[in-house]
DNA sequence: CTATATAAGACTAAATATATCTTATATATC
DNA sequence: GATATATAAGATATATTTAGTCTTATATAG
């Protein structure tokens, strides 16, 4: 019961992007530095993402990923959701017509009341907040002053 | 991101302990029965709800499971947790040290607040409350009239 | 002592998650 | 157009987890 590695990694993708920008073109290869995620699993969940019309993804030399939204539009329920499908916390929630009766299964409106929370905490956190602040999963960057580690650096 | 089978397996076992209330002695057999489960299956998950003090597990000839608390007492959290350890929905939420800066950590902040919100709904939740309904996961059980299938019958 | 029931752990099978590899395709630059 | 570079897409491989079964041991009633 616990977030997928793909998961985890798309969400350090859209940071990584959430902090260069709305519309800026970063390499796939840079990403996966940055966000340590192995570059060919990062390459299937851009396609994730992609599909859902979070990044735009460009092929060829000079190539790489970019922001189709500005960061304060997507919401870490959106990009979870865009790798691991909708989550549900319990067979009964995502498929009710699996159970004899869930409508009136007290087993199964509590399942749907935690999932329904879940889903829209995650739907309050957007980009532009988690990125603007320290995370931990990403090489520091900081926002004014200091060093800049993805200055300078192709 | 979902119950183990195992988990919702836990659940249904006490659920339908919960029916026969505090200190009614059931098999294991008839638990595998009523609530379709595995029955060697059945007896493994008994194991660690045994070892949480849910239930008591007594070997030999009649032998057979039963509550050690009334199930006012007995949360749904409890249960799922004694099964599948406590829940924690990404890593840096259960161990906060895996991080560089899970203190300070944006996407970490919104993953424990979805953790404890999740936890305190499935506390909320007794079996007291929940058997005494009808439940889309086991045979049926009318609370008062009409036909019990667990009478007359070992 | 015998029949019955569970304990406990080993073992197997299946599903899922994680990661990599290969071939194809797209684009910039020369 | 040719070449170098970068990603696409799907096949493949590996590891981990989940699910389920089997075997031997132990406990209890009668």
């Amino acid at each position: 019961m616990r977030l997928t590695r793909a998961g985890e990694y798309g969400i350090r993708c859209i940071l990584h992007l959430a902090r260069h920008g709305k519309g800026a073109l970063v390499s796939r290869k840079e990403i996966a530095v940055r966000t340590d995620v192995p570059p060919h699993f990062l390459a299937k969940i851009a396609q994730q993402l992609s599909r859902a019309g979070i990044i735009e993804i460009l092929q060829g030399a000079n190539g790489g990923y970019r922001l189709l939204a500005d960061p304060a539009e997507i919401s870490l329920l959106a990009v979870i959701e865009a790798i691991i499908g909708e989550i549900s916390l319990n067979d009964c929630v995502g498929q009710p017509e699996s159970c004899r009766n869930s409508a009136v299964c007290t087993v199964h409106r509590v399942w749907n009341k935690g999932n329904q929370q879940l889903r829209k905490t995650l739907q309050e956190a957007n980009f532009a907040t988690l990125a603007d602040e320290d995370v931990c999963c990403l090489t520091p960057f900081p926002k004014t002053g200091g060093h800049n580690p993805l200055k300078g650096q192709k």
